[in-house]
DNA sequence: CTAAATTTTCAGTATTTATTGAAAATTTAG
DNA sequence: CTAAATTTTCAATAAATACTGAAAATTTAG
């Protein structure tokens, strides 16, 4: 396969990836892009490789950077404004699970410890049924976020070798 | 807080939630009214509780079916179907886990392996960050890969305890 | 400061995704 | 077998989401 057509390929499948996890398709075309290339594009690279819009571009190369996984760079001697992505996909795992886990889970987490109180006689099987679900919920959560906070602090080496130790 | 309310809140949150995670709404919502039904609930019981058409009802009772989350059940001297849906979180997130990697990490690792053998000078300066990038999301695809496996077939009890010794 | 370059915003529009509802198909009781 | 009950299908429609493009705001070179 040719270069070009792999790149093509790479972009449109990490954006249909990004769309089957709730992210928006040009978003992850975007980060797709700035993987893959060498040096740091700018919007009008992007919106040219991309065939988008300079709104588009804008708000999604902003919306990548809210989630610290591009980078603004600065290119000696060029009015325009660059852009980088972080390659090191260990940290790019990371990033993605700190910021999900922050906007998505500890929320959840919030609002399971506040339904686990629900008045009303345990003896009473809807109450009992509820509070069983919500606190079994709660405790498998807790598990994931106690999981995920030692992954996020991991670096990939250690994680690699713990892992290797019991998923032998 | 009142079990009707917590009720609502549950479903609408768990709704909410599935959304962020590229899960349609209505989908989740039943998932989440089943999860804290005691009982079986028909076709016409869900409609009602989340004032959704038949239509939509059946075809996302279905689709949760087809995802292993809900089963049929035959009511003694009923002729209309019932749906439960696993009480077992652990296995449910097991279950997801499982499908999801089928359907989505599982064909994105092969995708990379047919990109890594992309034509053209490794000395290319263009050539080598496109290999070097496919190169390592492979590898921690991988790892993933190999974390869910094990993830997949482990217990719930065995999964807490072995976390617990290398997270401390 | 002035004006050109660049970025940002957002109302309007397009696209995608989800839902309805009624007709068709299927199932089951008698 | 017959017809009532139930489920499934899917074209039409609604709702949610994403994108465009041009005007407004901001930045910077001179």
């Amino acid at each position: 396969m040719k270069l070009a057509e792999a790149k093509q390929q790479f972009v449109a499948s990490w954006g249909a990836f990004g769309t089957q996890w709730g992210i928006n398709r040009t978003m992850a075309q975007i980060h797709a892009l700035l993987l893959i290339s060498p040096d740091p594009l700018s919007a009008d690279d992007i919106m040219e490789q991309l065939s988008i819009s300079r709104g588009n571009a804008n708000m999604n190369i902003r919306e990548l950077i809210d989630w610290a996984l591009v980078n603004r760079v600065i290119v000696a001697g060029e009015r325009k404004e660059y852009f980088t992505a972080e390659k090191d996909i260990w940290k790019v795992v990371r990033q993605i699970v700190k910021e999900r886990k922050k906007r998505e889970l500890d929320p959840m987490l919030k609002l399971l410890d506040e339904l686990e109180n629900v008045e009303g006689d345990k003896r009473d099987k809807e109450v009992k049924t509820f509070t069983d679900a919500i606190a079994n919920i709660r405790r498998v959560g807790g598990q994931a976020e106690k999981t995920l906070d030692t992954l996020i602090r991991a670096d990939e080496s250690w994680f690699i070798s713990s892992l290797m130790k019991i998923f032998k």
